[in-house]
DNA sequence: TCATAATAGTTTCATTTGAAACTAAATCAA
DNA sequence: TTGATTTAGTTTCAAATGAAACTATTATGA
């Protein structure tokens, strides 16, 4: 039983999706003790926060939270109630659909955002600056094209 | 309040750890419906198999699967359970150390270890077939790069 | 207008996870 | 020896998660 022709093994530490995972774990993880312990904030607190703290003038519902962010609907429920309570964002029900509501940083979690949001892109900063502009630049691309072949094979295997 | 010199704007699109989480999400997810569903793996699962039938011939204990996954011992402990009771892998006590136990797939756990390798391979191949050739070796320079400064500023903040 | 369906978001419940405590075996140090 | 430490791996218990069921409101259609 030999290998067929154009198979290599698979080995875990050439393995792209293995590789792509630790990356990521590493890098989230070190970006989570940015603002975790200090602010009380889980990843998915964080990244809701993010959203919201980039364009201030246009308040947000749940809804456009899941688009922006693709976390489902469960965890975005879950983390908006952690920042309610935290005090990091408040609710303003829409008075034509009072399904929905409107949510936007209260000033106390526009002080969080102002502080964190420049520590986590400068540490993204310090990362990529060991690459050179030519290495960056290929990165940005060949990420933006596997999630695009990575998606369309994920929907055409579902 | 102006922007401090040199800050860019936080935006999630353009934002490396989260992109980098997407896509890593995106494509474990699609190599998890390769094996999932069938053979009754979970993630970690699949990677100590991987592991295992890499070398067949080294038995390795729940130690050296921690060491080689980047798993803890509890998730190790946990697939280990599952593996053997799916009859996937078996378990030999080492005679001069009787805290450890040697482990390897079964006949069983080889043949779906011998199914499942080839796909996910080709699955990767697929993937990677969309770059270029130069594209591919900057994308493994960058990863392994990336790896190294990112363990290190872990490191240091931690 | 009333019944049906769709949408926004929440809750429930069973499973998964992680940290810390634990067991058992081996090693070290006096 | 024997008492203290370390190591390998497991268990426990509380918290996080996800799928499915649920509530409340709005939209659709006969």
């Amino acid at each position: 039983m030999n290998e067929p022709a154009g198979a290599q093994r698979l080995d875990l530490e050439t393995y792209l999706p293995y590789r792509l995972s630790i990356l990521s774990n590493t890098v989230s993880g070190a970006i989570a003790s940015i603002y975790g312990q200090r602010h009380g904030l889980a990843v998915a607190d964080w990244r809701l926060m993010a959203v919201m703290g980039m364009e201030p003038a246009r308040p947000l519902t749940q809804n456009a939270l899941c688009a922006r962010t693709r976390m489902d609907k469960v965890q975005v429920s879950r983390a908006v109630k952690r920042l309610l309570d935290l005090g990091y964002i408040e609710r303003e029900v829409d008075s034509a659909d009072r399904r929905r509501a409107h949510l936007r940083l209260t000033g106390r979690g526009r002080a969080v955002y102002d502080a964190v949001a420049p520590a986590t892109l400068e540490w993204e900063r310090d990362l990529l600056s060991r690459l050179t502009p030519a290495e960056a630049a290929i990165l940005d691309t060949v990420i933006a094209r596997l999630q695009q072949v990575a998606d369309e094979m994920a929907a055409g295997a579902g």
